[in-house]
DNA sequence: TTTT
DNA sequence: TTTT
């Protein structure tokens, strides 16, 4: 009914870009969002979490993302499922991004938040100008 | 560094309270949560996504909450590790609950989002009255 | 930068629909979201929040929303400012809704949180088909 | 029932603090956040929000943050109204923060996102140690 | 398997 | 000016 996500985090790694068999871009990272400090001895705790962007998103993603940078996520919690190579069922849980805000970027390369480079807004991540499409769950690249 | 997730869906069971070893009221449900439509033919798709709640409002949701009630949910997501029976570390993905919403309450039994049926704002929900505890993996009573 | 909000509460009134002068539709109504309530005696205290929507949301909004429908609106805050007849600069803080649940639909009039009746997601409110327009501040109807 | 905020922008001021009569610390301060940039020709549109933090967010507020700082907030949205010096009755419209991220900090002063300096998270910014209290609008210092 |  |  309702899903909404907001995240500030880290990247772990480059984000990496693949493509569906039908030719959408698809970036992948995981971003590491420190848990607020409580107080007592104790090292900090993180939470991993895998994100996913796709279309015109994914390939600025991919463009302007590195690992380390200080990043904003806002997209919905998603489960997805699938048989693995020994027949089990495997539940996996990620974030959709919707819209990815980039807080260091590296001003030489032009500024990701300003237009062109700018992540459009995608609404759905499964639409295409509007026009919903299905992206079936063989067609992953990952 | 900041990590906050809303959801409005319906449970899919009964919730169910446990308590960790010292004592702290534990309270777990699943809620299934529509995705928007995507108009094309194609069936109604829905995130089923386990949700965790503590102290206070772990007692609140076990006394009001029930299969198939409209709720709202807000908290963090958290991915939570250990290793199973086999030797195998395994991740498991829940929202950890710090504020619960009855959208869809039984005033026969008094109004839950009423004083002290209210649940109280627990901010942390490792935290008890500020001073905040630690409640260790191996607490856990699930 | 980012800017997002979520709320739930009641209408205080039936929405309004009107037109600007170039044909798009906007529905306003304001939306009653009780405070967390602070034990102590006191009256229940109250946010009343203007919200506005715009063309096919709009639409749906003005088919479906009643006075006191509890009801979820997802968007953003704007402040907007404009002249009054006095020659005075006066600011309005609203919420530019793009994602609107009705969480107490008339099921005999057809569910809105279905499709064709569902608000689609209009990501930018402002934009239409994904071709971003100018909504001119002489254009509102209110 | 549910107001939620988030926001991520820049100080257009140093932050400004103040005590109310009974001695609790407020800081308050303008976070200027952009809009998301729509292609077409026209300048850059910005939302001007005024947000409040109260007791030791206000304090760690006061401290770490500095004109032009970029910055995450967490709250809900108020509308607040009072009677002004002509018997008009006045509606301001104010974020109340109840979570902080300083993302871009001066490492030379030390981290305010970590222990001792990090803003406490605490839960209704109008409750004390959990005792909620009644600020009353005469005891506002603005 | 992880970031500052 | 307000909703349950």
């Amino acid at each position: 009914m309702l899903n909404r996500v907001i995240l500030i985090g880290r990247l772990t790694k480059d984000p990496e870009l693949r493509y569906t068999p039908n030719g959408i871009a698809t970036t992948t990272f995981t971003l590491a969002v420190d848990r607020p400090f409580t107080s007592q001895g104790g090292e900090r705790e993180t939470d991993f979490l895998p994100i996913v962007t796709w279309r015109q998103l994914a390939e600025t993603c991919a463009n302007y993302l590195k690992k380390g940078r200080l990043t904003a996520v806002e997209g919905r919690v998603q489960v997805r499922n699938y048989e693995n190579n020994e027949g089990k069922r495997v539940y996996v849980t990620e974030v959709v991004a919707d819209n990815v805000r980039f807080l260091e970027s590296n001003r030489s390369q032009g500024d990701p938040n300003e237009p062109d480079h700018r992540p459009r807004y995608d609404g759905d991540p499964f639409a295409d100008d509007g026009k919903p499409i299905d992206i079936d769950d063989d067609d992953l690249p990952f």
